[in-house]
RNA sequence: GCUCGGGUAGCUCAGUUGGUAGAGCAGAGGACUGAAAAUCCUCGUGUCGGCGGUUCAAUCCCGUCCCCGAGCA
Protein backbone atom coordinates (compact mmCIF):
# COMPACT_ATOMS: atom_id res chain seq x y z
CA UNK A 1 0.00 0.00 0.00
CA UNK A 2 2.74 2.77 1.33
CA UNK A 3 5.11 3.18 -1.61
CA UNK A 4 8.26 4.91 0.42
CA UNK A 5 8.75 4.46 4.02
CA UNK A 6 8.43 8.12 4.55
CA UNK A 7 5.20 8.04 3.51
CA UNK A 8 4.56 4.99 5.21
CA UNK A 9 5.71 6.64 8.72
CA UNK A 10 3.68 10.05 7.86
CA UNK A 11 0.43 7.95 7.62
CA UNK A 12 0.79 5.76 10.61
CA UNK A 13 -2.69 4.70 11.40
CA UNK A 14 -4.33 6.26 14.38
CA UNK A 15 -6.35 5.25 17.26
CA UNK A 16 -8.08 6.65 19.70
CA UNK A 17 -8.83 5.18 23.16
CA UNK A 18 -10.93 6.84 25.92
CA UNK A 19 -11.40 4.90 29.46
CA UNK A 20 -13.03 5.94 32.27
CA UNK A 21 -15.07 4.56 35.34
CA UNK A 22 -19.30 4.15 34.62
CA UNK A 23 -20.99 7.35 34.02
CA UNK A 24 -18.06 9.87 33.66
CA UNK A 25 -19.29 10.59 29.79
CA UNK A 26 -16.95 8.83 27.77
CA UNK A 27 -19.53 7.47 25.56
CA UNK A 28 -20.55 11.08 24.66
CA UNK A 29 -17.01 11.77 24.32
CA UNK A 30 -16.50 8.73 22.33
CA UNK A 31 -19.48 10.22 20.17
CA UNK A 32 -18.29 13.63 19.98
CA UNK A 33 -14.95 12.68 18.83
CA UNK A 34 -16.26 10.23 15.85
CA UNK A 35 -18.44 12.72 14.87
CA UNK A 36 -15.83 15.32 14.13
CA UNK A 37 -13.30 13.49 12.76
CA UNK A 38 -15.29 10.86 10.32
CA UNK A 39 -14.89 8.08 13.39
CA UNK A 40 -16.57 4.75 14.13
CA UNK A 41 -17.06 4.32 17.68
CA UNK A 42 -15.83 1.06 19.03
CA UNK A 43 -16.91 -1.13 22.33
CA UNK A 44 -14.62 -1.91 24.91
CA UNK A 45 -16.73 -2.84 27.79
CA UNK A 46 -17.64 -6.21 28.88
CA UNK A 47 -21.25 -5.86 29.26
CA UNK A 48 -22.44 -3.79 26.74
CA UNK A 49 -21.49 -6.44 24.19
CA UNK A 50 -24.42 -8.46 25.29
CA UNK A 51 -27.85 -8.31 23.80
CA UNK A 52 -30.65 -8.06 26.10
CA UNK A 53 -30.05 -5.26 28.70
CA UNK A 54 -29.04 -1.99 27.09
CA UNK A 55 -30.83 -0.12 29.03
CA UNK A 56 -28.97 -1.56 31.93
CA UNK A 57 -25.34 -1.92 30.37
CA UNK A 58 -26.03 1.71 29.59
CA UNK A 59 -25.47 1.09 25.80
CA UNK A 60 -26.02 3.90 23.60
CA UNK A 61 -29.11 5.11 22.13
CA UNK A 62 -30.67 4.44 18.29
CA UNK A 63 -30.09 8.29 18.12
CA UNK A 64 -26.48 7.95 18.84
CA UNK A 65 -26.07 5.37 16.60
CA UNK A 66 -27.82 7.10 13.84
CA UNK A 67 -25.22 9.90 14.54
CA UNK A 68 -22.01 7.68 14.02
CA UNK A 69 -21.30 4.26 13.41
CA UNK A 70 -21.07 2.05 16.36
CA UNK A 71 -19.60 -1.04 16.89
CA UNK A 72 -19.42 -4.54 18.88
CA UNK A 73 -22.57 -3.34 21.27
CA UNK A 74 -25.42 -5.91 21.54
CA UNK A 75 -23.92 -8.55 19.68
CA UNK A 76 -23.82 -11.65 21.94
CA UNK A 77 -26.93 -13.49 23.68
CA UNK A 78 -27.30 -13.73 27.30
CA UNK A 79 -26.37 -16.76 27.11
CA UNK A 80 -22.98 -16.02 25.38
CA UNK A 81 -19.81 -16.37 27.94
CA UNK A 82 -17.55 -14.01 26.25
CA UNK A 83 -14.30 -13.76 27.13
CA UNK A 84 -11.33 -10.37 26.43
CA UNK A 85 -10.05 -12.78 23.84
CA UNK A 86 -12.88 -12.86 21.89
CA UNK A 87 -13.76 -9.26 22.10
CA UNK A 88 -10.29 -8.47 21.41
CA UNK A 89 -10.14 -10.46 17.85
CA UNK A 90 -13.57 -8.31 17.36
CA UNK A 91 -12.24 -4.81 18.15
CA UNK A 92 -9.14 -5.39 16.05
CA UNK A 93 -10.92 -6.42 13.19
CA UNK A 94 -13.09 -3.27 13.35
CA UNK A 95 -10.57 -1.37 14.36
CA UNK A 96 -8.81 -2.57 11.18
CA UNK A 97 -11.94 -2.05 9.02
CA UNK A 98 -12.17 1.49 10.06
CA UNK A 99 -8.69 1.86 8.86
CA UNK A 100 -9.40 0.20 5.51
CA UNK A 101 -12.98 2.84 5.21
CA UNK A 102 -10.23 5.58 6.13
CA UNK A 103 -11.97 6.14 8.95
CA UNK A 104 -10.91 6.73 12.78
CA UNK A 105 -11.49 4.22 15.09
CA UNK A 106 -12.44 5.54 18.51
CA UNK A 107 -12.30 2.86 21.45
CA UNK A 108 -14.90 3.69 24.27
CA UNK A 109 -15.18 1.66 27.51
CA UNK A 110 -14.93 0.54 31.04
CA UNK A 111 -13.12 -2.53 30.89
CA UNK A 112 -9.50 -1.53 32.38
CA UNK A 113 -9.01 -5.34 31.11
CA UNK A 114 -10.10 -5.27 27.90
CA UNK A 115 -8.13 -2.14 26.87
CA UNK A 116 -4.87 -3.22 28.56
CA UNK A 117 -5.27 -6.58 26.04
CA UNK A 118 -5.66 -3.93 23.25
CA UNK A 119 -2.59 -1.72 24.24
CA UNK A 120 -0.18 -4.21 26.01
CA UNK A 121 -0.70 -7.14 24.78
CA UNK A 122 -2.60 -10.71 25.50
CA UNK A 123 -1.63 -13.98 26.42
CA UNK A 124 -0.47 -16.67 23.83
CA UNK A 125 -2.21 -19.21 26.10
CA UNK A 126 -4.38 -21.51 23.76
CA UNK A 127 -7.47 -21.34 24.43
CA UNK A 128 -8.79 -24.18 26.94
CA UNK A 129 -11.16 -26.93 26.39
CA UNK A 130 -14.93 -27.03 27.51
CA UNK A 131 -14.18 -30.52 28.60
CA UNK A 132 -11.25 -28.95 30.91
CA UNK A 133 -13.10 -26.44 32.09
CA UNK A 134 -16.22 -28.45 33.43
CA UNK A 135 -13.48 -30.71 34.73
CA UNK A 136 -12.34 -28.19 36.94
CA UNK A 137 -15.50 -26.83 37.73
CA UNK A 138 -16.36 -30.62 39.24
CA UNK A 139 -12.93 -30.57 41.33
CA UNK A 140 -14.07 -27.16 42.63
CA UNK A 141 -17.36 -28.59 43.82
CA UNK A 142 -15.49 -32.20 45.00
CA UNK A 143 -12.54 -30.63 47.27
CA UNK A 144 -13.23 -27.14 47.41
CA UNK A 145 -10.79 -24.28 45.96
CA UNK A 146 -8.70 -24.15 48.96
CA UNK A 147 -7.47 -27.68 48.61
CA UNK A 148 -6.71 -27.02 44.95
CA UNK A 149 -4.86 -23.94 45.91
CA UNK A 150 -2.74 -26.06 48.56
CA UNK A 151 -2.33 -28.72 45.30
CA UNK A 152 -1.32 -26.01 42.65
CA UNK A 153 1.37 -24.96 45.51
CA UNK A 154 3.15 -28.34 44.69
CA UNK A 155 3.08 -28.28 40.92
CA UNK A 156 3.54 -23.82 40.50
CA UNK A 157 4.34 -22.35 43.31
CA UNK A 158 4.92 -18.95 41.43
CA UNK A 159 1.72 -18.52 40.63
CA UNK A 160 -0.38 -20.03 43.87
CA UNK A 161 2.09 -17.88 45.96
CA UNK A 162 0.82 -15.14 44.27
CA UNK A 163 -3.00 -16.27 44.26
CA UNK A 164 -5.36 -15.90 47.53
CA UNK A 165 -6.06 -19.65 48.21
CA UNK A 166 -9.62 -17.69 47.82
CA UNK A 167 -9.90 -16.56 44.72
CA UNK A 168 -11.94 -19.41 42.34
CA UNK A 169 -11.47 -17.32 39.35
CA UNK A 170 -7.61 -17.36 38.96
CA UNK A 171 -6.77 -20.68 40.69
CA UNK A 172 -9.72 -21.98 38.67
CA UNK A 173 -7.58 -20.92 35.48
CA UNK A 174 -4.71 -21.97 36.80
CA UNK A 175 -5.66 -25.37 36.65
CA UNK A 176 -7.71 -24.87 33.43
CA UNK A 177 -4.45 -24.15 31.39
CA UNK A 178 -1.73 -26.56 33.41
CA UNK A 179 -4.55 -29.44 32.55
CA UNK A 180 -5.56 -28.45 28.69
CA UNK A 181 -2.01 -27.17 27.88
CA UNK A 182 0.48 -29.43 30.29
CA UNK A 183 2.57 -26.32 30.98
CA UNK A 184 1.70 -24.62 34.18
CA UNK A 185 0.37 -20.82 33.95
CA UNK A 186 3.70 -19.17 35.64
CA UNK A 187 5.55 -20.89 32.68
CA UNK A 188 2.86 -19.29 30.24
CA UNK A 189 3.40 -15.66 31.83
CA UNK A 190 7.08 -16.09 30.77
CA UNK A 191 6.30 -15.55 27.47
CA UNK A 192 6.14 -12.03 26.22
CA UNK A 193 2.17 -10.59 25.33
CA UNK A 194 1.13 -10.84 21.88
CA UNK A 195 0.52 -7.79 20.85
CA UNK A 196 -1.60 -7.68 17.54
CA UNK A 197 -1.90 -4.45 17.02
CA UNK A 198 1.89 -2.85 16.10
CA UNK A 199 3.78 0.69 14.85
CA UNK A 200 0.30 2.60 15.43
CA UNK A 201 -0.59 5.65 17.11
CA UNK A 202 -2.88 6.29 19.88
CA UNK A 203 -3.96 8.56 21.86
CA UNK A 204 -5.25 7.32 24.93
CA UNK A 205 -7.98 9.42 27.30
CA UNK A 206 -8.51 9.23 30.97
CA UNK A 207 -11.75 10.74 32.91
CA UNK A 208 -11.25 10.15 36.41
CA UNK A 209 -13.36 12.40 38.05
CA UNK A 210 -13.70 13.48 41.71
CA UNK A 211 -15.76 10.70 43.75
CA UNK A 212 -18.80 13.04 44.35
CA UNK A 213 -19.41 14.05 41.30
CA UNK A 214 -19.16 10.66 39.88
CA UNK A 215 -21.24 9.08 42.55
CA UNK A 216 -24.19 11.68 42.26
CA UNK A 217 -24.10 10.87 38.51
CA UNK A 218 -24.26 7.10 38.99
CA UNK A 219 -27.08 7.53 41.04
CA UNK A 220 -29.10 9.55 38.67
CA UNK A 221 -28.04 7.22 36.10
CA UNK A 222 -29.53 4.20 37.91
CA UNK A 223 -33.10 6.10 38.46
CA UNK A 224 -33.23 7.01 35.09
CA UNK A 225 -32.43 3.54 33.93
CA UNK A 226 -35.40 2.28 36.38
CA UNK A 227 -37.34 4.76 34.53
CA UNK A 228 -36.77 3.71 31.35
CA UNK A 229 -37.70 0.15 31.79
CA UNK A 230 -34.93 -1.43 33.24
CA UNK A 231 -37.62 -3.77 35.58
CA UNK A 232 -39.02 -4.88 31.85
CA UNK A 233 -35.33 -5.71 30.74
CA UNK A 234 -34.72 -7.76 33.73
CA UNK A 235 -38.06 -9.54 33.24
CA UNK A 236 -37.40 -10.93 29.47
CA UNK A 237 -33.75 -11.72 30.62
CA UNK A 238 -35.28 -14.30 33.81
CA UNK A 239 -37.41 -15.70 31.19
CA UNK A 240 -34.81 -16.91 29.51
CA UNK A 241 -33.95 -19.14 32.65
CA UNK A 242 -29.91 -18.69 32.14
CA UNK A 243 -27.34 -19.69 34.72
CA UNK A 244 -27.05 -17.02 36.99
CA UNK A 245 -23.00 -17.27 36.32
CA UNK A 246 -23.35 -15.74 33.17
CA UNK A 247 -21.49 -12.38 32.54
CA UNK A 248 -25.11 -11.12 31.20
CA UNK A 249 -26.87 -12.39 34.66
CA UNK A 250 -24.10 -10.39 36.78
CA UNK A 251 -24.60 -6.86 34.93
CA UNK A 252 -25.13 -4.09 37.84
CA UNK A 253 -28.53 -3.74 38.38
CA UNK A 254 -29.65 -7.31 37.53
CA UNK A 255 -29.14 -9.72 40.39
CA UNK A 256 -30.72 -6.43 42.97
CA UNK A 257 -33.78 -5.67 40.73
CA UNK A 258 -34.03 -9.79 40.15
CA UNK A 259 -34.44 -10.01 44.03
CA UNK A 260 -36.86 -7.71 43.66
CA UNK A 261 -38.69 -9.19 40.93
CA UNK A 262 -39.14 -12.19 42.59
CA UNK A 263 -40.61 -10.63 46.22
CA UNK A 264 -37.28 -11.20 47.76
CA UNK A 265 -36.91 -7.04 48.62
CA UNK A 266 -38.77 -3.84 47.76
CA UNK A 267 -38.01 -1.98 45.13
CA UNK A 268 -36.74 0.94 47.34
CA UNK A 269 -33.62 -2.04 48.53
CA UNK A 270 -33.22 -3.43 44.77
CA UNK A 271 -32.59 0.23 44.03
CA UNK A 272 -30.51 1.43 46.45
CA UNK A 273 -28.24 -2.03 46.49
CA UNK A 274 -27.94 -1.44 42.57
CA UNK A 275 -27.00 2.48 43.56
CA UNK A 276 -24.40 1.14 46.11
CA UNK A 277 -22.98 -1.11 44.03
CA UNK A 278 -22.14 0.70 41.10
CA UNK A 279 -20.46 2.66 42.74
CA UNK A 280 -18.35 0.08 44.29
CA UNK A 281 -17.44 -0.70 40.78
CA UNK A 282 -16.97 2.65 39.70
CA UNK A 283 -14.24 2.52 42.50
CA UNK A 284 -12.88 -0.42 41.18
CA UNK A 285 -12.46 0.88 37.79
CA UNK A 286 -11.14 4.13 39.02
CA UNK A 287 -7.87 2.28 40.86
CA UNK A 288 -7.52 0.13 37.29
CA UNK A 289 -7.13 3.57 35.21
CA UNK A 290 -5.13 5.19 37.82
CA UNK A 291 -2.51 2.57 38.83
CA UNK A 292 -2.65 0.50 35.62
CA UNK A 293 -3.65 2.52 32.60
CA UNK A 294 -1.15 5.47 30.97
CA UNK A 295 -2.98 8.13 29.42
CA UNK A 296 -1.92 10.95 26.55
CA UNK A 297 -4.61 13.30 28.39
CA UNK A 298 -6.50 12.75 31.50
CA UNK A 299 -9.79 14.77 32.68
CA UNK A 300 -10.26 15.23 36.09
CA UNK A 301 -14.12 15.35 36.01
CA UNK A 302 -16.99 13.56 34.41
CA UNK A 303 -16.91 14.63 30.36
CA UNK A 304 -20.02 17.19 29.08
CA UNK A 305 -18.95 18.87 26.87
CA UNK A 306 -15.25 20.28 26.83
CA UNK A 307 -14.11 21.19 23.66
CA UNK A 308 -10.53 21.80 24.66
CA UNK A 309 -10.53 17.90 24.72
CA UNK A 310 -11.93 17.54 21.57
CA UNK A 311 -8.88 19.83 19.98
CA UNK A 312 -6.29 17.69 21.88
CA UNK A 313 -7.69 14.76 19.61
CA UNK A 314 -7.91 16.50 16.49
CA UNK A 315 -4.45 17.70 17.00
CA UNK A 316 -3.40 14.18 17.64
CA UNK A 317 -4.85 13.03 14.01
CA UNK A 318 -3.23 15.45 12.10
CA UNK A 319 -0.07 15.52 13.82
C1' G B 1 -50.01 -0.21 84.70
C1' C B 2 -48.13 -5.45 84.78
C1' U B 3 -45.28 -9.60 82.37
C1' C B 4 -41.67 -11.22 78.99
C1' G B 5 -37.86 -10.14 75.20
C1' G B 6 -34.19 -6.65 73.67
C1' G B 7 -30.67 -2.24 74.14
C1' U B 8 -22.79 -4.27 72.11
C1' A B 9 -18.67 -0.85 65.72
C1' G B 10 -22.30 3.56 60.73
C1' C B 11 -26.17 -1.00 60.07
C1' U B 12 -27.69 -6.36 61.34
C1' C B 13 -26.25 -9.19 65.17
C1' A B 14 -22.58 -12.90 67.92
C1' G B 15 -20.06 -13.29 72.55
C1' U B 16 -17.86 -13.14 77.43
C1' U B 17 -19.88 -20.00 83.07
C1' G B 18 -17.12 -11.95 85.79
C1' G B 19 -10.37 -10.60 83.75
C1' U B 20 -13.00 -3.97 79.20
C1' A B 21 -15.15 -7.77 72.90
C1' G B 22 -15.90 -9.99 67.22
C1' A B 23 -18.43 -11.49 62.47
C1' G B 24 -21.15 -10.05 58.09
C1' C B 25 -22.50 -5.70 55.56
C1' A B 26 -21.15 -0.54 54.93
C1' G B 27 -16.56 2.66 54.60
C1' A B 28 -11.09 3.47 53.00
C1' G B 29 -7.07 1.71 50.13
C1' G B 30 -5.12 -2.06 46.87
C1' A B 31 -4.57 -6.24 43.29
C1' C B 32 -5.91 -7.81 38.45
C1' U B 33 -2.21 -12.40 32.03
C1' G B 34 -8.99 -16.00 28.21
C1' A B 35 -16.13 -15.27 33.25
C1' A B 36 -13.25 -8.73 34.57
C1' A B 37 -20.02 -4.72 35.77
C1' A B 38 -16.13 -10.82 37.50
C1' U B 39 -12.80 -12.39 41.37
C1' C B 40 -9.65 -11.42 45.36
C1' C B 41 -6.39 -8.87 49.37
C1' U B 42 -5.42 -5.36 53.58
C1' C B 43 -7.48 -2.01 57.42
C1' G B 44 -11.98 -2.90 63.55
C1' U B 45 -11.17 1.26 70.84
C1' G B 46 -16.56 0.72 70.51
C1' U B 47 -18.59 5.49 77.54
C1' C B 48 -20.87 -3.28 75.39
C1' G B 49 -28.24 2.30 77.12
C1' G B 50 -27.61 5.85 82.05
C1' C B 51 -26.65 5.82 87.28
C1' G B 52 -25.66 3.15 91.65
C1' G B 53 -24.25 -1.65 94.27
C1' U B 54 -21.59 -6.53 95.00
C1' U B 55 -16.40 -7.87 93.70
C1' C B 56 -9.32 -7.45 93.67
C1' A B 57 -11.97 -6.91 88.87
C1' A B 58 -18.32 -5.90 85.80
C1' U B 59 -20.24 -5.20 79.26
C1' C B 60 -21.56 -9.99 81.82
C1' C B 61 -24.36 -10.62 88.65
C1' C B 62 -27.97 -7.29 91.70
C1' G B 63 -30.94 -2.67 92.13
C1' U B 64 -32.91 1.43 89.73
C1' C B 65 -34.02 4.66 85.73
C1' C B 66 -34.52 5.59 80.32
C1' C B 67 -35.59 3.68 75.28
C1' C B 68 -37.56 -0.16 71.63
C1' G B 69 -40.61 -4.62 70.56
C1' A B 70 -44.36 -8.40 71.92
C1' G B 71 -48.20 -9.97 75.16
C1' C B 72 -51.79 -9.10 79.22
C1' A B 73 -54.89 -5.61 81.30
Amino acid sequence: MCRTRGKCSMSKQKLVVIAGPTASGKSKLALDVASVLNGVVINADSMQVYKNTPILSACPSLEDKKVVPHRLYQIWDASVNGSVINWLNLAIAEIKLAWNENKLPVVVGGTGFYIDNLLNGSTPIPETSKKTKDKVKNLISLYGINYLHSELKKIDPEIAQKLSENDVTRVRRAWEVFLDTGKVLSEWFHIPLIKKLNNIDTFVIKIIPQKQELEQRCFLRFDQMIEKGALQEVQNLMKLNLEPTLPAMKILGVPELMAYLKNEISLEEAVSLGKLHTRQYAKRQKTWFNNKLSADFVLDCCYSNQSFLIDNVIKFVKS
